[in-house]
DNA sequence: ATTACATTTGTCACAATCTGTCAAGTCAAA
DNA sequence: TTTGACTTGACAGATTGTGACAAATGTAAT
């Protein structure tokens, strides 16, 4: 579950864009956004939504596969994740 | 989503045993296993494995909702929470 | 009304996790 | 063999989670 980070890398590369710079649009590290790239780190909300719109992607799909990427942490190495994950949708769906 | 705490507070009332006799057990507050059976705050694995025994639950229906809730406060004021659980979903069911 | 007891609430300290940096490392192309 | 892009590991500071304690609330019996 590395969707997020191979997303953001492979839409940086296709606009021909370094680490270096998108990091610095973020004002973060290059390291750091190394390591989100490759699914070790995870980021803020906010500059999920700054990343869209410097790689050109839609705010959206990049929100989807990054909250994705949160609840499956939540959901590593436990037994009943598929049981978990319908409840919650079943819940999810009424509010 | 405050289910697993009104299940666990529902079986051991059905028992007739106080939030001081399970919180002894369980090795904490009495005031924590409030705030656990009020949802507002949540509890380790471990602990929930030990309450099922205490309250006689199926160990496999709390820890179910347990992950849910924490994948709940996950999503928690997200607008893309369901997109988000349906592409965990499929996620889930590769691996 | 007073007591007794169960539960709740607010606050605090400590622990654990998260976020970002830095310095050193690898790797590939020139 | 130097250069530039990226990766890695270790670390500090910030944020959040966990649990305890004391005081407050609610409730039923006396």
């Amino acid at each position: 579950m590395r969707e997020f980070g191979t997303t953001i890398r492979a839409l940086r590369e296709k606009k021909g864009l370094l680490l270096r710079q998108v990091a610095a649009e973020l004002d973060i590290d290059t390291a750091l956004l190394s390591k989100v790239e490759r699914g070790e780190r995870s980021i803020k909300k906010e500059q999920v939504m700054r990343i869209a719109v410097i790689i050109g992607a839609e705010t959206k799909d990049l929100l989807v596969l990054w909250l994705s990427a949160k609840i499956n942490d939540v959901l590593e190495n436990e037994d009943y994740a598929e049981e978990a994950l319908l409840v919650t949708l079943k819940k999810i769906k009424k509010r």
